[in-house]
DNA sequence: TCCGTGTATTTTGGATCCAATATTGAAAAT
DNA sequence: ATTTTCAATATTGGATCCAAAATACACGGA
């Protein structure tokens, strides 16, 4: 057998309650707002609250969940403001993380991005949502990850993980599901002519689709 | 009696022990790579390993520890790569903190900023260490705090934080000291004629001395 | 002497139990 | 009817105890 067939538990509680507890916020099975009650959490998790708590402490770190003091975790709220602010973030952040790895890329990586993208347009054809933010966010990290700056990526990371909650509504889109893919073709041709401007350029109106469209869902 | 007098114990003891764990990694009594025994650090601090360990986490998520399963958290290592990453990525968003800062600056920010520089000024004059780290850090959070984005702040804060095990180190040298002085100065001026160009550009030579005072300090 | 192996000890991860705080609801007073 | 007070309940924070994994170490073999 395979090593890795059918996603073994992890090595321990608190990894397996911290994917599962994303996958309950980006689904939005945890609605944004939402406060968690860690008794009942642990419960259908099979696990005690020990654990859940520590899983609930990185991910208030990520900006995912708020905590108070003897009130309780809640799933973030994001205001228009915050919405905003986050993209901006990224906009600098990400504009850093493309120029290196646009001077750092082998063909090797070009590969990897093509196959990334190669995953995204199946998952937009079967109109699989969950499948399709996945493969998105595959792609962008992958390039990210050319950058050969890991504090850098991990950061952008943890943007993107701000806006998860959001972001299936997003892709719920047709419209929007067949924009994504012609973005990413503009970008990956810029990156095969290793143009750091051009590759700026389109990821920067990708972001800019993803903030008009995600705004007035922010205001229900 | 004044309710803040003579600093309560937070109302948490998790709070009380990121607070200790902060100044014991700043302070140097926690050394970069020295491995955290939880058990002998409960005992010290009087609480239980629970509360311990939520601590740990919210410092792992701020880069402050790194945590293996099964092995347990270390005080983080900067490599030389780490600390120049940090300090471009701080480059990046403390130019659009400053910019965005400049653009809304009251009168009574540029109050509270001079306030601040003369507890930095203070602190050089009687030598302590410590207060200098503080007080520098007060006024530089200060100005961040004027660009009212509080992510884009929380994300800077972070940045400090990961270097602030050696920043002790940094303020030691009384000639760094007279220099931080000058550079402050130097900013302040600038944001008194509301020149952003002139305060990023002086943020950037302050923050460059840092990081080359800095660089030798890591190889040992 | 060096290396592998198996056991003892240490240390971390997790579960249960208890304490402290917050929330809810009902009764009483205005 | 509205508000205040106080008790009952629910929920979080923390301590203790147990299990699992990793490390240290002694022993035996080449």
């Amino acid at each position: 057998m395979s090593p890795d067939e059918a996603r073994r538990r992890p090595p321990t509680a608190q990894q397996f309650v911290l994917t599962e507890l994303r996958r309950a916020i980006t689904t939005g099975r945890l609605r944004p707002g939402a406060p968690i009650r860690q008794d009942a959490l642990a419960e259908e998790l099979q696990v005690s609250r020990v654990p859940l708590r520590e899983a609930l402490k990185t991910l208030e770190g990520e900006g995912l969940v708020t905590h108070q003091a003897h009130k309780g975790y809640c799933v973030v709220t994001l205001s228009l403001d915050d919405l905003r602010e986050v993209y901006r973030i990224r906009h600098l952040l990400e504009e850093e993380a493309v120029r290196r790895a646009v001077a750092l890329l082998t063909d090797a990586d070009l590969a990897r991005l093509e196959a990334a993208q190669e995953e995204v347009e199946r998952a937009a054809a079967a109109g699989d949502v969950l499948a399709m933010t996945t493969a998105n966010r595959t792609f962008h990290m992958t390039l990210f990850d050319c950058s050969g700056m890991p504090r850098l990526t991990r950061l952008i990371r943890t943007l993107w993980d701000t806006t998860d909650a959001y972001r299936s509504m997003y892709y719920g889109d047709a419209g929007n599901r067949e924009r994504v893919i012609k973005e990413h073709r503009a970008t990956l041709d810029a990156l095969r002519r290793r143009s750091a401007d051009e590759a700026v350029a389109t990821l920067d109106v990708h972001r800019d689709h993803a903030v008009a469209e995600l705004e007035p869902l922010l205001d229900a």
